[in-house]
DNA sequence: TTGTACGCGTTATCAA
DNA sequence: TTGATAACGCGTACAA
């Protein structure tokens, strides 16, 4: 039945002083009591407990990490809270530190590397005991200068920059195997009979480079040759599919591997008003396996990655590094290629085969 | 060059003290330096600044919040991170609260009460200067016990008990405005043609009741009786309407109004499944305006409703209160038909002015 | 078994 | 113009 007043700057003002003094003893014992020190007697310690809970006590949380040097707070620093796929990334890895009692300050980088930098500045400000980037534009050697490295972890599940680690994986870096989603969605399409497959990607920069390197690869090894750069690339790909569409149409390849589910979400829609159908005219393959791939119509045959195990993997291996202090090793999730129906059997395969 | 000491507990350890040695002053001066204290000589200051940067110093947010009782955070309690409607909410709001110099400590409710005073817990020990509660299951009554009033925010997007604010709008409280949309849907319904009405709702709690209501009283007040309960309304029913699908099947009707987009595209997939067509054999109309409606096969007839503004709105608001004091006025926020192509004008229709 | 007293890093008050 | 010092709330070494 406490009045609160409302112009107290701060939620909260009982403090341990408080709690002690309504359970009659000194504030160390009413600290002692409620972290349940086996020294105190069980009756001061009840006391004080049921002292605590009259009051509403609530530990102050800055004093606290003030003299224990601990925050119990990691820093997020993601492109997007929005997106589905860092969105995913970024529940799961809610979840995770709640689950070890740690909680999460968020920032969202998009993609500027000056506000990535103010990000990493807030979370030392905030002392938070680990640190976490998922597809920044950062580069990791920067990154380690600005916070602990021993404390930083670094996932790249929207592909960039995965093909600069190959050899020898540095620690601290989680990854999703896309190189090896890629060359899977290849070989799908070539044995679907398809033979002129064009990649459409999102961006110039390191982003879809290694999906279009992978395609390259790939292609190469069924010893098909083909142009990476048939179609334009924008930042923002999958917002302007309706620009990119009637150039597709006006030199439509028989398959088009798409950087992202969302993007060859929107540019099936696309290329539907110009009256391209997918599968009929086109095959379309995406990437990620977000869940709107699943009830698309018609559905998108795509490559799954494990975003919820990475960001959860993540949020795990920073804390057991924060406990043990030795960063994990590398990995790769492996990815897993899902067949639906946005690409099927080709025209030709369909033939010979009713000729066979 | 300093060396980093992989030991230490927390990410830094230079301090005020630290800054004013090397600049050879006090630690009060080298403080009123950094905040550009009128009173210290630039020199001074200059000094002081560049002993900082060279010494790479960065305040500690826990000792100021504990002097100056202010800790320029935020707690933002949503019901999940990783959905397209709360993914966009959390976005804003955390941009909003960024360009104010708030950080934003996240918690997910899922949907379950306990998790919510968890939640509310921590944001208290945190003390985070002010909380908003997003789509939260905890009534609004009892969170006014937990964290202080005046810097409580409350969003609604999700349609939940959006009608039991109906009379005098409490204060603080920020929601949009869902029977409009769903009048402005089954108006769109009826004018099409379609008399056989059905709601396919999700969750049997306070969540789609109030669409569930106002498609109740939108089709009475164009004479049109129906049963509401018609198909099973389960709590995760975007999930599960693979179920629900053949039941639809089996009782045809013309139009069916869903609780929000993720239920209907998912809906329209499952119904494909099972050989029902969209909109040839049936239409479908969903609620949010999520971006997946923009571009799903048919695209989605829906109402869009402002989740972006909502969520700079309630930081917005959030902030305003607690500068001020005052908790804004309610605000409903208008939402907007958007016709695309999950309804076509009914059969009847068709047939008449083809007759006419 | 419990109390006293110090220090974590800041900012603000009071002196100089 | 600057410095010494107190205080924010907590945990703990040391004392009793």
């Amino acid at each position: 039945m406490t009045a609160i007043d409302p112009d107290e700057p701060l939620a909260r003002r009982v403090t341990l002083d408080d709690v002690g003094r309504r359970a009659g003893v000194s504030r160390a014992t009413a600290s002692r009591s409620l972290s349940d020190d086996p020294r105190i007697s069980v009756a001061t310690r009840a006391a004080v407990k049921q002292a605590a809970t009259d009051l509403h006590y609530v530990p102050n949380i800055a004093a606290r990490s003030l003299r224990a040097q601990r925050t119990k707070i990691l820093g997020l620093l993601l492109a997007n809270l929005s997106d589905p796929v860092h969105g995913q990334i970024a529940a799961a890895f809610e979840q995770e530190a709640w689950r070890s009692g740690y909680q999460v300050l968020f920032a969202a980088g998009l993609q500027e590397v000056e506000l990535e930098r103010k990000a990493l500045r807030v979370f030392t400000e905030h002392a938070t005991e680990g640190v976490a980037m998922v597809s920044s534009v950062m580069s990791p050697a920067e990154a380690q200068t600005r916070v602990r490295p021993g404390r930083l972890m670094v996932g790249q599940p929207d592909h960039e920059r995965v093909g600069r680690y190959r050899g020898p994986l540095t620690p601290g870096v989680m990854m999703t195997d896309d190189a090896s989603g890629v060359d899977q969605v290849v070989d799908h399409l070539v044995g679907l009979g398809f033979r002129d497959i064009a990649y459409v990607g999102s961006g110039t920069r390191a982003s879809s480079t290694v999906h279009r390197e992978a395609v390259g690869v790939a292609l190469e090894r069924h010893g098909i040759s083909v142009n990476l750069d048939r179609f334009p690339s924008p930042d923002d790909a999958w917002r302007r599919c309706d620009e990119i569409a009637p150039l597709i149409a006006a030199d439509l390849p028989e398959a088009l591997v798409c950087y992202e589910d969302v993007q060859a979400l929107a540019l099936m829609d696309s290329l539907r008003r110009v009256g391209v159908r997918t599968p009929d005219d086109v095959a379309i393959v995406g990437f990620d396996g977000i869940l709107f791939a699943e009830i698309s119509s018609p559905r998108l045959t795509t490559v799954r990655t494990p975003l919820a195990e990475l960001g959860q993997l993540i949020a795990a291996s920073l804390i057991e590094a924060i406990s043990t202090g030795a960063l994990p090793d590398a990995r790769v999730l492996p990815v897993e290629l899902v067949v639906r129906e946005s690409a099927q059997p080709a025209r030709s395969v369909v033939a010979s085969s009713a000729n066979g």
